[in-house]
DNA sequence: GTCTATAACTCGATAGAC
DNA sequence: GTCTATCGAGTTATAGAC
């Protein structure tokens, strides 16, 4: 590790350790530890455990923004010789899963469990993985409906129910895959529950 | 308050304080003060901070078994008159709505809030709040399937459907409240979610 | 940029008088 | 059942030597 990376290495950590032992759980000492260098250190990298919480959010942020205009790019250009929707459908989540790296999953967690906690992570809940979501949604589900490939289904509270169907999933996976069971059988679980949802649209 | 009232209104005061600041962010301290007795008081009533909590899970536990079994004696007895869909499942959803308090509704914010970090909190969201769910709308729809107040929609895993929309509209109406949201929008907002919803399995 | 040392405070829990 | 008093450990954060 360079003198560089530590500020990096700072950052995982503490994402990991949050993630598993919460915010309120994990204390300057543990995580300093868990790097290898004294919490006095650490604070030459960051002013203090908030400033830390803030450059994850930050980081977030940075993850949704770059999958949805990925997903808005993709939108208008090589994806109309998709003529099936749960084919189209599932081009489209495999390029936002493309963003979706192991620390933003961990992040999410975090977000979950503070989001009743602290204003900054509730407005980033409500605002970025739930808001912006839907609005994304709606926006394909429009561009669907235009292409005859879904029904006329209310698309407003359709879209709204398939963020929830999503969140719903993520946070039961991620609750079994804490108690040991198989990120393999969850995924298969997951696209079954998709492909169901956009095939009730499609007839 | 009564010296035998002394272990409820400690009870009581936990459930607002953990759901609030978060179990790590409520101090045994924080309890005591506001209940109006000394720490050392208050270790009386409980062992310790773990107990409370373990209380809370308990009454949890006691308020959804009690819901369950309303439904379920209802389900066989005096709704046979009932032959809208939509009418039958709000008269439902109204009855098993009686037995959730207000105390309630702040529990499952404090398991939400520890399901990622707790045991037994994780075990108590998967079984009794997702799974108990899940079973108990299984069972629902399928008594309005043999009634054809419904389509032939994959019950398993529309049910599932459900109980996700429900999960996903209380988590994010609970944080539109704490933002100041008013209660009465939010409540409108759900009916109109069943409602579709259920309509969307009639046609 | 890292360290030692320490300030200033909060935590859960217990002993023992009344 | 309530209190005072206290313990031992943990908390974030800073000062200053190297």
């Amino acid at each position: 590790m360079d003198k560089t990376n530590t500020r990096d290495t700072i950052f995982k950590t503490a994402v990991v350790l949050f993630s598993r032992k919460g915010y309120h759980g994990t204390s300057v000492r543990d995580i300093a530890r868990e790097v290898g260098i004294k919490e006095s250190s650490l604070y030459n990298h960051f002013n203090g455990k908030e400033a830390i919480l803030d450059g994850i959010l930050a980081y977030q942020m940075d993850v949704f923004d770059k999958a949805v205009h990925a997903l808005d790019a993709l939108k208008s250009t090589d994806v109309d010789d998709l003529t099936d929707p749960v084919e189209f459908w599932m081009a489209g989540t495999r390029e936002f899963l493309k963003y979706m790296d192991p620390t933003s999953g961990l992040i999410s967690r975090i977000l979950i469990n503070e989001m009743y906690l602290n204003q900054k992570c509730r407005e980033f809940y409500l605002d970025t993985m739930t808001k912006a979501r839907k609005d994304l949604v709606k926006a394909l589900f429009s561009e669907m409906r235009k292409k005859e490939m879904i029904r006329d289904c209310g698309i407003e509270m359709t879209a709204d129910h398939y963020v929830y169907l999503l969140q719903g999933l993520e946070i039961e996976h991620t609750l079994r895959e804490l108690d040991g069971e198989d990120p393999g059988v969850l995924k298969n679980e997951l696209i079954g529950h998709i492909t169901l949802f956009i095939q009730g649209l499609a007839q």
